[in-house]
RNA sequence: GCGGGGGUGGCGAAAUGGUAGACGCGGGGGACUUAAAAUCCCCUCCGGGCAACCGGGUGCGGGUUCGAGUCCCGCCCCUCGCACCA
């Protein structure tokens, strides 16, 4: 039934002369595609590299998501529009197969993923094919492949010599009813997504990534990237650096009448606490402090009569799931009975805990000023703590009473600080921060909010982390020789309530002995992260045939860093952050010539559909088959270019289809009823050269949208009043629409006499002596408002341009007297202003 | 709350500070046809007018400029991220 070339051998009917017809023109030029080798790049000898990579999809089992092509062909236009300005391309395609998302749905149909996985890239791959991508498939990589994750392993070892991966204690969000562990994304409000019931913290040991060390040039670099503007500040808010202090606060002697003693049962109180924050200037206001619940010193300070409240506290805020705990609430929170004393003030101050004082940010304490901070203004104001205010704008009085945190500091000083009354906010900043020092009590500091990198997943289904621990030795790597660490094929793989991967259930597998001194060892039973696969994958593609090495040494110097990466913004902060920062690392350990993957990334827009977000409750989703069966790919491909600015998305709409395609006909018949007798037209050979430039540009800029609306326009010229186009008028706009609609311009490059791809014909020369104008029409404004048009020549000064313009009675019966002022815009505009 | 991107005809959208609405959809009229489809032509921002034309118009209110959709100030709304980050 169908005429695809999908795995027969049977040669497509050819295409029919007078009607265009897709499907036969699609299904004969993706068979000689394949047989001429027409996309397949010579990474060895090709001149001018030009790598076009675009994010590698999760190969769900419903198909190609209309999403998804659209950011692919955008890629691809841009990848063919390179090639045809000369550049040897590349244009791989890969699989991001492991991961949560995958190992759920195999879960759900009760399938094991091994099997799964294959049918679903299989899918993807016809589909990818039928899209018309100029796709590169010898280079194929997926994460799941033992021959691809080898070198994730790899990866991580190598961070592990570098001393960059480290384990430790951290909290984990626990289902008690289905007893296993939950990724964040499946938690919602507070509850198990599955069975409903309310989520825990559970505290694991698992791996880390020190991304948090590479904060500073994670940032710094961000300046010279040329990246979307909307990434970089994503990235930039993401790491969030605030320059601030920490301050030291030592404890105080125990001065509530309660009776309790001055020292914890663990000994005499002797920590000081620090805190960071960024306001060193309102230390002066700082009436009491809060840790966080899980504060290491909470234990030590609490006094005897608090310990229960405290406790209880304590295990309600550990009950809670890491989400919730992050929602917007009330303030809550208790007294620990122990009391600090402010560095400036000399004034002993309560220690409470609080849930809003989170433990992974800053030092996990902080001191409460809650004149100046509007969360410890809501929790002063709860709890019936002081407020003081220190901070004064210009003409308030020193102890006009807050009713609010006062948080504006535009022109502000600082008020009921002793000696530095007076002083402006800023210069207070650094004056308060240097007394303190001088005092041994603070020290400047930058802070990031960026958090090292949890790598650990106690799952099935990616690849194990390749550690092995021993009593005698720690843990320790696996040593590369051995990799990879394959990932065993059980039959059970769903996780349970040991809080451990189900590889730990495998004794034959996780029990080894240890590289280091060969006593009893095991491994490491979690499996990593899938943002590690999908981290350094564009480092593979050029080297995706090695088995002996990551990535060859000669290639990623040809290819890399990344010219041009298309992806979607959702992935702004961690698949981008984390690429950026595998590179840097293996950059550092002299693997990579580079230290940023990716030296353009811009981001594109998202599709709606009919105004409405696609979803499978709606039931709005586009299956890409359908289009590509009933309009054509070339079709397809062009109108999602069309429906608006690649950059922003646009609005999918089954009418608006039917503009491209009578485009892509008007074209075909252009072609095969073109003359070659006679010339072609001057005035259409002029637009013909003013629509090369502008297809050119806007292409270069991924404005695609206005690209089709010119070659759009262009075309209504040639066939104006049903006119006949000459041959030399028509052969430039195949090449033009190349990159958009590869199939139909192969064949009426082929109708047009050659016998090579268009692909491999070149850009169309631009002469911009013929598109040059010779007559323009100047717009005539009189004082600013348009009173009419006149044709000029083209180099008319702005003495001839008046008089043009005054000789036209619409325009002169509207100009009484010489004007006052003349602005003459050469080519453009004329205004009088009288 | 913070940050990004937006707000322009019936709809999707164009517009280096210089003729607002290119291009496409939809709509109206016409040609061809026995008829329809396809194709081609004309019209299609709003109001007034037979017309030439005139007036108004890019979320709201100000401002800068000969001239503002575009720049500045102050708001409103939509949307996507992040979100108790000290």
């Amino acid at each position: 039934m169908t005429r695809f070339p999908a795995s027969s051998d049977a040669p497509p009917p050819a295409p029919a002369d007078d009607i265009y017809d897709p499907t036969a023109v699609e299904a004969k030029w993706q068979t000689r595609w394949r047989e001429r080798g027409t996309n397949e790049t010579d990474l060895a000898a090709g001149p001018n590299p030009f790598f076009a990579l675009m994010m590698f999809p999760y190969p769900s089992a419903e198909g190609l998501h209309v999403g998804n092509l659209f950011a692919f062909t955008g890629n691809d236009i841009y990848g063919r529009f390179q090639r045809l300005q000369g550049h040897t391309v590349f244009e791989p395609m890969g699989f991001d197969a492991f991961g949560i998302h995958s190992e759920n749905y195999a879960l759900k149909v009760g399938e094991h993923p091994m099997r799964l996985i294959p049918r679903n890239v299989a899918n993807f791959r016809r589909q990818l094919t039928r899209a018309g991508l100029m796709i590169d498939w010898r280079y194929e990589v997926d994460t799941t492949d033992p021959d691809y994750y080898r070198w994730t392993q790899w990866v991580f070892v190598q961070l592990f010599k570098k001393g960059l991966a480290y384990r430790k204690k951290a909290a984990v969000n626990w289902c008690p009813a289905d007893k296993t562990v939950l990724a964040n994304e499946q938690v919602i409000a507070g509850q198990c997504e599955r069975c409903g019931s309310k989520v825990e913290q559970r505290f694991l040991a698992q791996w880390f990534f020190r991304i948090s060390d590479y904060a500073e040039r994670l940032l710094k670099n961000l300046d010279y990237i040329d990246w979307s503007e909307s990434t970089r500040t994503a990235q930039r808010n993401w790491i969030g650096r605030s320059e601030g202090a920490e301050i030291r606060f030592e404890l105080g002697i125990q001065s509530s009448g309660s009776g309790a003693t001055s020292t914890s049962e663990f000994g005499p109180i002797n920590s000081d606490i620090v805190v960071f924050t960024t306001r060193p200037d309102t230390i002066f206001g700082a009436t009491y402090m809060v840790l966080a619940p899980e504060h290491p010193l909470v234990d030590r300070i609490t006094t005897a009569d608090r310990r229960d409240t405290v406790q209880a506290y304590r295990d309600d805020a550990a009950r809670q799931d890491i989400v919730a705990r992050k929602v917007n609430k009330d303030k809550t929170g208790v007294f620990t009975g122990a009391h600090a004393i402010n560095p400036a003030t000399g004034a002993e101050i309560p220690i409470w805990i609080a849930d809003y004082v989170l433990m992974d940010y800053g030092t996990g304490a902080i001191m409460a000023v809650p004149g100046h901070d509007e969360r410890d203004f809501e929790f002063a104001s709860l709890f019936h703590l002081p407020i003081v205010r220190v901070i004064a704008a210009e003409g308030d009085h020193a102890d006009t009473a807050l009713a609010a945190a006062f948080v504006d500091d535009e022109g502000a000083h600082l008020v009921n600080s002793q000696q530095f009354d007076g002083t402006p906010v800023a210069e207070a900043k650094r004056a308060v921060t240097e007394w303190l020092a001088s005092r041994g009590t603070a020290r400047p500091i930058v802070n990031y909010r960026l958090h090292d990198w949890c790598i650990s997943r106690q799952r099935y289904w990616g690849p194990p982390i390749p550690v092995i621990h021993c009593d005698q030795c720690g843990p320790q790597a696996v040593p590369e020789k051995d990799l990879p660490v394959v990932l065993p094929d059980i039959p059970d793989f769903r996780p349970d309530d040991t809080g451990v991967s189900p590889l730990a259930r495998l004794e034959t597998w996780h029990i080894v002995a240890c590289p280091k001194c060969g006593g009893a060892g095991r491994r490491e039973t979690d499996v990593s992260d899938t943002f590690l696969d999908s981290a350094w994958y564009f480092l593979r593609y050029p080297s995706a045939n090695r088995d002996d090495v990551p990535f060859d040494a000669t290639m990623t110097k040809k290819w890399l860093p990344v010219h041009s990466y298309i992806g979607g913004n959702e992935h702004a902060v961690l698949h981008l952050m984390y690429s950026r920062f595998i590179t840097m690392v293996l950059g550092d350990m002299g693997h990579l010539h580079f230290e940023e993957p990716f030296t353009k990334f811009r981001a594109h827009g998202h599709i709606i559909r009919e105004g409405a977000k696609m979803s499978k409750t709606k039931g709005n989703i586009v299956n890409p088959d359908q289009y590509f069966e009933q309009w054509g790919a070339d079709s397809f491909r062009m109108y999602l270019m069309f429906l608006g600015p690649f950059q922003e998305g646009g609005d999918f709409r089954d009418a608006g289809i039917s503009g491209v395609r009578s485009f892509l006909n008007r074209l075909w018949l252009g072609v095969i009823d073109a003359r070659h007798d006679g010339s072609p037209d001057a005035d259409v050979l002029r637009k013909l050269h003013q629509t090369i430039r502008k297809v050119g540009e806007d292409t270069a800029r991924l404005s695609y949208n206005t690209a089709v609306a010119a070659m759009m326009e262009y075309m209504n010229m040639l066939r104006k009043g049903d006119r006949t186009p000459h041959v030399d008028e028509v052969r430039p706009l195949v090449q033009l629409v190349a990159p958009y609609a590869p199939h139909i311009a192969e064949e009426l490059w082929e109708r047009l006499g050659s016998d090579r791809s268009v692909m491999d014909s070149g850009w169309p020369a631009f002469d911009a002596a013929i598109a040059r104008e010779d007559f323009v029409q100047l717009a005539v404004q009189v004082n600013g408002k348009l009173r009419g048009t006149v044709s000029v020549p083209r180099e008319i000064d702005q003495e001839a341009a008046v008089a043009a313009a005054m000789a036209e009675p619409q325009i002169a019966k509207f100009v009484t007297g010489s004007p006052r002022k003349v602005v003459f815009v050469p080519g453009r505009l004329l205004n009088l202003v009288v």
